[in-house]
DNA sequence: ATGGTGGCTTAGCCA
């Protein structure tokens, strides 16, 4: 009997601020699971109680002061995945990972923050930027070697991979998410058994965008928007596929987050 | 070309 399953990912930035924001998606949504990015809370400090109360029992998270935090929130039993590497040698807290039961057998399912990168695209000047393109290529080896099967793939990528991804390719291409050693990475990386579901659902020649700067006076006229936020699934998963939403209008809620949540509905 | 805003933690870092 096929079961709808519906996953929301979102960097949240700061999820003890954005509380309340998060309580308007899951009245909004009903989604069954949420990642998130940059919860920016360390484990000892995260809200379990107030999440719980949204109905989400099971959460695996993994959080530090100030910086980074990923985190999963879900409605039915999951199963941690251990053992994860520590990537780059830092224990930045940018990946967690469950298994999820489905009633067509178990998906693996990975959260991702990638580095932002600063803002030099040159690995030489910037270290910030080294450690991202550092990071995408371990990330992308460890697919390679591991090649899941049943696996969902989703967070902020801080990566604009094509050119309909950005408002202006051409005045993006020297900016840092942007750059060609940024989106050469993310597609090699996307290759190693991957299905970009968000533009399953709407053609590359589309516009799409996931994040907008707070330093624009007015979001929605100006229109600069990327699409850093991403979901991944393996092959064998894309019939299971049966809808997307960008949730745009998550940007004008009060005290919002840079980024909107994306929606992505399965049946299982 | 520059600086614009927001969050965490309190002046400076990071996005």
């Amino acid at each position: 009997m096929a079961q709808p399953m519906r996953l929301v990912t979102w960097n949240i930035n700061s999820l003890r601020l954005r509380l309340p924001r998060l309580e308007d998606l899951v009245t909004e949504l009903a989604p069954d699971i949420i990642c998130l990015q940059e919860t920016k809370v360390p484990d000892p400090l995260f809200p379990e109680d107030a999440v719980r109360a949204l109905g989400f029992e099971h959460l695996h998270y993994k959080g530090m002061k100030s910086y980074n935090g990923v985190a999963i929130l879900s409605r039915h039993p999951i199963t941690p995945l251990d053992n994860l590497p520590d990537w780059h040698g830092k224990e930045d807290c940018r990946h967690v990972g469950a298994v999820i039961t489905t009633p067509s057998g178990p998906v693996e399912l990975h959260d991702f923050y990638v580095p932002a990168g600063g803002d030099i695209p040159d690995p030489d000047a910037n270290p910030k930027f080294a450690h991202k393109l550092a990071f995408v290529e371990e990330v992308t080896e460890w697919f390679e070697e591991r090649k899941p099967a049943r696996a969902i793939l989703v967070g902020d990528l801080n990566i604009a991979p094509l050119e309909h991804d950005v408002w202006s390719h051409k005045q993006l291409l020297k900016i840092v998410s942007h750059t060609p050693p940024e989106t050469e990475r993310l597609n090699r990386w996307l290759e190693t058994g991957f299905v970009d579901a968000m533009r399953h659902f709407i053609p590359p020649q589309e516009k799409l965008y996931t994040w907008w700067s707070y330093r624009n006076r007015d979001w929605e006229k100006s229109n600069r928007g990327r699409r850093l936020d991403h979901v991944w699934v393996t092959p064998d998963l894309v019939p299971s596929l049966t809808g997307m939403t960008v949730v745009r209008e998550a940007r004008n809620w009060t005290s919002p987050s840079d980024h909107v949540p994306v929606v992505v509905d399965f049946q299982f």
